[in-house]
DNA sequence: CTGAAAGCGCTTACAG
DNA sequence: CTGAAAGCGCTTACAG
C-alpha cells in the first residue's frame, strides 16, 4: 500500500503538510488541501496505524480480555462494549481465556491468574489505551496490581476494595423484585434453589439477601429446610429439586437463581408426573433464549447484558479522558419477563 | 513502561545486543546473554509491539469480521478461530458489523457492503497479516476485491467463484444424512419446513437437495405440497406449519431446516392437541442450547462451529506463510444428534 | 501557509 | 561476539 512519502511526492507537497491535512489541522490553504485530499481518495491512501500511534502515543485501541466467549453472557457484553467503543473511533482486542473450557471455572487457580496477567502483559505491549475485563459471572476479580499504568474496568464481576470501577447487574434488588413478584402472585412459601454456597460468589448471597428482604417486608418466613443448591446446571437443579422434596412438600414455588436449574426442576416435576406452572410455580434468572422454549415458558429475569457491556465502555473511555466517575460500584437493574410458569 | 535504550544501558550493552537477545538470535555469548535475560526478568519489560511491527513487516495479528456476533453460531466460530491462532503465537483484532442489529439482516445490501469494505481499510491499516470473515449465515460474500493485499478466508458462508477459500458446514450432506434417518425410523411421508426459497440461500437450496436425494434413494416421493417455508424463525415456523395443515394431512414427519421453525411447530402442534414426538416426528436443525429445552428434546443435526472456526484460522496461516492449500471450497460435516422428538 | 528535521522504539544488515 | 547506523512510516515542534 501506499506510504505518506509516496503520496507526498505524488501531490507535489511535504509529508508534514499532507500529515497535517489528515489530522484535521487548520494551517494549510484550501487549495493544497483540495488537491491533497483528491489524490488521497484516488490513491486510497491509509496511514500506518502503527506508525502513526508510535509517533502520537495513543493507539484508540482498548483491550477486551474475556474470561470465555462460550458463557452465555459474553456475547451480549460484547456486543454492547464495541457498540459504543465502535462511535467513539476506538477499536477493540479481542483476547478469550477459555475460563470453562481450558481451567474448568476455576478463576482463583494460580494458573488462571497467570493467564490472565499474561494476557494484561500482551495488551500493554500492543500499548492499548486501556483493558476492559469481561467475566463470565460474579467472581472476584483479585488479579490487578496497580501498575498496569492503563485504566481498567470489570464488567460483569466485581472486586473486593472496589480498586476498579466494576460494572454489574444489582442482583439484591432483582432478587427482591422476583420475589415482589412471587409474592404478589399469592405464594407464601417459597423454595429457592440457590447456585453454590459460597460467600465468593456474589450472584448467590446477593440473590438470597434480596429474597429474603422481600419476604420480610411481607411479614413471610424464610425456612431453611427450603433452600438447596444446583451448582447452576440443569442437572444439579434437577438433583436439588429432589432433594427439596425429599425435605418437605410444604411450597408452592421454586425460585431458582438461573435457567438451567430451573430447566432441571422441571425435569423433575414432569418425570414425577407434577405439572410446573401448574403444581409448581417455577422462576428462573437469566432469561436464556432456551427459558422461552420451555413447556410451559419460564418466568424469569432479564439481564441487560448489552447495557452492561456499553456502559463498561463508557466508563473506561472516560478514565481514557482523564474525566472522573461517580463510584466504581455500578450496579444495572433487572427486568422482569413474564411468562407462564408462575 | 520500560524501553529497550533504558534497558540496554542498564545491563550496559548496545540495543542491539538485547535485540538479538529478544529475538533468539544465536549471535550472543551465554554469560551476557544469562545477565540481560535476568534484567529483563527484574524490569518486567515488555517490547512495543508498534515499534517492533512497524521495522519488521509482520504483525502476527490476523482481523476479524464478524457478521453480527449476536448469532447464535458466532461464539463458537471465534472460540475455534481464538483457540488455533493463540496456538501459533497470533493475536486478533475484531470488528463487528451487526448484520442483524444495525442492518436488518441484508448482507447484499449497498450500505452492507460499505461496512465491510470500510473494515477491512482499517484492518488494512493496522497491517493484518490476514483477515478472517466470520458470516452470521451463509450468504454469498461479493465484497472483496483481489486488491486487498492480504490473505482472506470466509468462514461460515460461501462465494460463487470459489476465489477466496471458505469453510462451511455441508449442507447437503447433513440433510442427507437426517432424511435417511429419519427414514430409517420408518418415515415415509415426510414433510419439510425451509427457511427462505432462494437460491442465494446455500444453506436452503443444498439442504433441499441433500433432503431430494436421500428420498429417491429409498423410491420415495417428494411431494411438493408438503413444502412449506418459515423465514428461519419461530413464528414462521408456527405459521408453516399452519399452512401445512391446511394444505395436506398427509405426513408422519416435519424435518424443519433449523431449531426455531421446529420450536414454532411444536407451538403449533400442542396448540391443536397433537403431540409432538409422538402424533408427528420433528426433526430440527443447528442443535441450538434451546434444542435440549424443547418438551420433548429435539432430534437434530450439530453444527461443528469450533471446527469450522478453527479450519478456517488454520488454512489462514497456511496462507500467511505462503503455503498451497488444496482446495477452496471446504465442507465440514454435521452430527446428528438424537434426541426424542423422532 | 509550507517544509526540513528530530524522534517514537524497535530490527537488521554490516563492520569490526 | 558486539555495536554504530540506517530506517520502518508517521507526528510534531520549529523556522521561515
Amino acid at each position: 500500500m501506499i506510504t505518506l512519502k509516496e503520496l507526498a511526492s505524488k501531490c507535489g507537497v511535504s509529508i508534514a503538510t499532507v500529515s497535517n491535512i489528515l489530522n484535521g489541522k487548520s494551517n494549510v490553504s484550501k487549495q493544497t488541501k483540495e488537491r491533497v485530499l483528491k489524490i488521497i481518495e484516488e490513491t486510497g491512501y491509509r496511514p500506518n496505524f502503527m506508525a502513526r500511534t508510535l509517533r502520537a502515543h495513543k493507539t484508540n485501541t482498548v483491550g477486551l480480555i474475556i474470561d470465555d466467549i462460550g458463557a452465555f453472557s459474553s456475547p451480549g457484553l460484547i456486543e454492547g462494549v464495541l457498540n459504543h467503543l465502535e462511535a467513539q473511533g476506538y477499536k477493540a482486542i479481542i483476547e478469550t481465556l477459555r475460563l470453562y473450557s481450558k481451567w474448568n471455572n476455576s478463576p482463583d487457580s494460580t494458573e488462571y491468574s497467570n493467564a490472565v496477567r499474561a494476557s494484561v502483559d500482551e495488551m500493554l505491549s500492543i500499548k492499548v489505551d486501556g483493558i476492559i475485563f469481561i467475566a463470565a459471572h460474579a467472581h472476584d476479580i483479585e488479579y490487578f496490581n496497580e501498575y498496569t499504568g492503563v485504566p481498567i474496568v470489570i464488567a460483569y464481576a466485581y472486586q473486593t476494595g472496589n480498586k476498579l470501577p466494576t460494572i454489574k447487574i444489582d442482583d439484591f434488588e432483582s432478587s427482591y423484585i422476583m420475589t415482589k413478584h412471587l409474592i404478589q402472585k399469592g405464594h407464601k412459601k417459597i423454595a429457592i434453589i440457590g447456585g453454590v454456597n459460597s460467600d465468593k460468589d456474589k450472584h448467590e448471597s446477593d440473590r438470597l439477601e434480596g429474597f429474603e428482604k422481600a419476604m420480610k417486608e411481607s411479614s413471610l418466613e424464610v425456612n431453611k429446610n427450603l433452600l438447596e443448591n444446583g451448582g447452576w446446571s440443569r442437572e444439579g437443579g434437577y438433583k436439588a429439586c429432589e432433594r427439596l422434596f425429599k425435605n418437605s412438600t410444604d411450597f408452592t414455588c421454586i425460585f431458582c437463581f438461573n435457567d438451567l436449574m430451573a430447566a432441571g426442576v422441571y425435569d423433575y416435576l414432569y418425570e414425577n408426573n407434577k405439572r410446573p406452572g401448574k403444581d409448581y410455580a417455577v422462576a428462573g434468572f437469566d432469561n436464556r433464549e432456551m427459558s422461552d422454549f420451555l413447556t410451559p415458558p419460564l418466568t424469569t429475569m432479564e439481564i441487560p447484558l448489552e447495557e452492561i457491556g456499553r456502559k463498561s465502555a463508557e466508563v473506561l473511555l472516560k478514565k481514557i479522558d482523564g474525566k472522573e466517575i461517580d463510584t466504581n460500584d455500578i450496579k444495572i437493574p433487572c427486568r422482569l419477563i413474564e411468562r407462564k410458569s408462575v
